[in-house]
This record gives C-alpha cells, structure tokens and sequence, in this order.
DNA sequence: TGATCATTTGTACGATAGTACAAATATGGT
DNA sequence: ACCATATTTGTACTATCGTACAAATGATCA
C-alpha cells in the first residue's frame, strides 16, 4: 500500500527518489535506534524507507552490512570532531576548566553529528548504546578497533588534568560517563518522570550540562585507595569487610 | 515451593516438581541477560533447560510470559533488600556517611541477589539493562510500576541529606548512576581493556566502590543554576592568587 | 535512438520463529 | 493398585525471517 502509493506519486509529479540507498540508511538508523538489531527486520527497513526488500539486499548485501555502512557513516566525522574538540580543550590553561572542556568535548559530539541533519548524532549515539547492550558481534569489532583510540585518547587527556587521579579511577569514571550518556539516550523519559515533570529528559542541552557537570566533580574525586585508608578511620563498627 | 491451594478446584497449580519450571527460568535468565531477549528463542531456552519447547508454553503460557515470571522473581527481594538497607542508611548521623550508605544501598542489592544462587542479582540487573535498551513492552511496565516506587525513595533519601541541590539535579545524577551500573554490567571487558588490564571489569566489589565513589561526588557537585556564579568566584580567586 | 549498465521490483526458498494441541508419561491421594 | 491430574513430549501450523535471483524498469551515452 505504501508502494503503490509512493509509486503514483512519483508518475504524478515526476519526483523519484533522489537517492534510494540514503533512504534506506535513514529508515534503518532510525528503526535499529529505536527498536534494536534484533527487532527490526529488513522488511520493515525497507517499507519504512518506501523501498523493496531486495533493494537492501542489493546495496548493502546483508543486514549486518546495513549496520556496517550506518556506522561507517557516522564514526569519522563523529570522532574527527571529538579530536578537534579534543585539541582545543588542551590548550586551555586553567586546570579545572581544561577538566571542563575535555569532558565537553567527548561529551558534545554524541549529541550533535557532524554529518547528518538535526538529531543525527543523538540518533546514532542511541544506536550505539543499544547495540552495546544487545552484543552484536560485527559492532564489537568497530567499537574496539574505532572507538577504543579515542576512549584512550581521553583519558589521557583527564589524566593529564588530573595527575593525582590513578588512571585505573579515570578509566572506571569515563566508563561511567559513557553508561550514564547512553542510558539517557536510551530512556530519557525516564528523568521526565522521576521529576515529576521539572525536569525534560529529551533536553540534549540540559543533559549534557548536568552530564558535564556530574562527571567533572566525580573525576576530581578522592581515588578509592585514599578513600578507603581515609574511611576506615571513621567505619569500624559496620561490617567485617574483608 | 510446594504451596497447595486450600482444597479450591482444578485451577490451583501445585508444583510438586520444580525443577524443570525452575530449569527453565535459569535458562531463560542466563540467556536473555547475555543475548537479549529478542535474540533468544523458545527452542534456545528449553534447549538450554534441558527440557521440551512445548513445557515453556505450558509453565509460561509465552515468552513474554517467561520474561514476566523472571522480573517477578526478583524484583520484590531486591526492593525489600533495597527498603531495609535505605532505611539502615536514613539513620547514620554523619551527613556524608549517610549519603554514602544510601547511595550504597541502591547500589548493592543490583549485585548481590537475595534470593537466587552466585550472581543471580548480577544476572539480573543486567537482564534490566538489556531489556531497558531493547525497550521490550511488557517489561515497562513493570519498571514504571515497581521501580519507580523505590527510585522516588531514594532520590527523597538523598535530597534530605543533600537539602541545597535542587531535586531536579538529584533525579539527573540519580539517573546516571542507575546508567553507569547498567552499562558496567553490560560491558564489563571494556574496562579492563581500556585500562590495559590494571583494572578487572568483572570485578563486582571492586565496581561497586567505584560507582559509589564517583557517584556521591557528583551529587555533592554544585547544582547548574549556582554553577556559574560559584564558578565566578573561583576564577577571581585565581587570578588573584596568580 | 538504441545499446548498456545500474537499479528496482516481484517472488520464492529454506530456516526458524512463537505457539497450540493431542498423546504419552509421571505423580500423589485414597 | 487405581484414578485423577500435573507435567512432559512430539509434532504441526502459521507467520516471518534473511537472502537470492530473474525480470522489469530507469538512466546514460555513442
């Protein structure tokens, strides 16, 4: 029905699609971010892009394939951006601030593509943390061999910010930051509802500012081997903790 | 395990046998936390139960059944653990060791089952981590109508410790831990990767004082509003110092 | 225009999905 | 031991999956 309609639109007013692969990358993106790997077939891909099934066949030849492309599509400019941020946020000089721009800059680019139209980043980050989820076994490849760079790059980067922090502590907290950024992309309404409705969980803006903001005050963080010593002053009458 | 209904009809369904029921649910349990819901057939289960695809029907009824039947299974336990040690944890004295020992008590009870074998609460949670990124129907539900309850307690909890952050912060950072312990277990490997082994992802303890750490940090942070203003002072006091 | 190549369509195939259901079997009360 | 019922088994039905492939259609250029 949908084909038959797009079809006598096209006779109508002579306006085909312009690129039936870019249409189909779009439906894909959208549905896989939406509904997950597994959820979505390639019929639906396809009728949601007004394509026929063997038209994904044809340009992309399998549906991991599919995934393959979305990811090549958006993991260039999506970390040539955060390198670019990257580098501007080491030349800041105040440490706090430097702290500040670093995590920004990791955190910024998740939620503003490069490439695509509006949403298309925050689209493919919410992709990413669904499929980190599920487990796809041709995406773990990606996110190791692409993604894994930049991640270190990183927290060389708040390591150097923060030189008294053991780079075990750092690792452990961006890896919190990436589970907190996925997970708000992933429910957002979530936050809506907890608050009771002060709060919107859709509000890219707001989020990256309270995301910032939390991950930068859990990096400067006393490390736990501190910690501990430092407790175990006040805490002996709890439990026999090892 | 054998509860008899009291002499009523045919419909009283008295286990005497349960360990194909319970084989089934372990499966299902392993197998949807590691694979996902979607991923992970009938057949798999039995299969994996040691038992025949049509005993699912007949325990379950569906497979959204089964999934049912496993939050069900779990969800009351690991509240009422939750319940007691919030509680536990409104009586310390010390502002920042009670904020601790809350941020604790939600923490906790996600790794540590009450009910089940080594690492069912593991298992679970990351069962809820999964399903709240493949976004399943049946389990929303439940989230919203079970989960929600001890989040507002918690978030309550924290802002009594906490007077001068806005509740609406308190949500935001509360929603972030709830991400990060999600995507620890999810992806457990990505740390010790990225940490070039001096870290153990899979290391429960150890995460847990991580998450707890970075967490009560960044709910002690300035709220958004103030931040600008109190960032204000600081710069000046900087300058002035240099 | 007609030939050539790229793309789209329509359809089909084998595999597997969830579930239903009758037959077979195990179990507990009397 | 017998019967009633709870459970397990085996199998089959329908739907949908990913993918393949030939035919139809569109576009490009000599």
């Amino acid at each position: 029905m949908v084909r038959k309609a797009a079809k006598a639109e096209s006779k109508a007013a002579s306006t085909r699609k312009p690129n039936m692969r870019e249409a189909i990358l779009a439906a894909a993106e959208e549905l896989f971010s939406t509904y997950g790997f597994n959820a979505v077939s390639v019929r639906d891909i396809a009728q949601a892009a007004g394509a026929n099934p063997g038209s994904v066949t044809y340009h992309f030849k399998t549906k991991d394939g599919l995934l393959l492309e979305i990811y090549r599509r958006h993991c260039g400019p999506m970390n040539r951006r955060r390198s670019e941020l990257l580098a501007a946020a080491r030349r800041v000089r105040d440490l706090q601030d430097r702290l500040e721009a670093i995590v920004r800059a990791y955190v910024l680019p998740a939620f503003t593509s490069g490439s695509d139209l509006a949403g298309g980043g925050t689209r493919f980050t919410r992709l990413r943390a669904i499929m980190s989820a599920e487990g796809n076994e041709v995406v773990r490849k990606i996110i190791a061999q692409t993604f894994d760079d930049t991640s270190h790059a990183f927290v060389d980067a708040i390591h150097e910010s923060l030189p008294h922090i053991p780079r075990t502590d750092i690792v452990w907290r961006s890896h919190f930051l990436l589970g907190a950024l996925y997970y708000t992309l992933v429910t957002p309404e979530r936050v809506s509802r907890l608050s009771r409705g002060s709060a919107d969980g859709t509000d890219a803006g707001h989020a990256i500012e309270e995301l910032v903001r939390a991950t930068v005050a859990s990096l400067q963080a006393a490390p736990l081997d501190q910690a501990v010593t430092a407790r175990r002053k006040t805490l002996v009458a709890a439990k026999g903790e090892r």
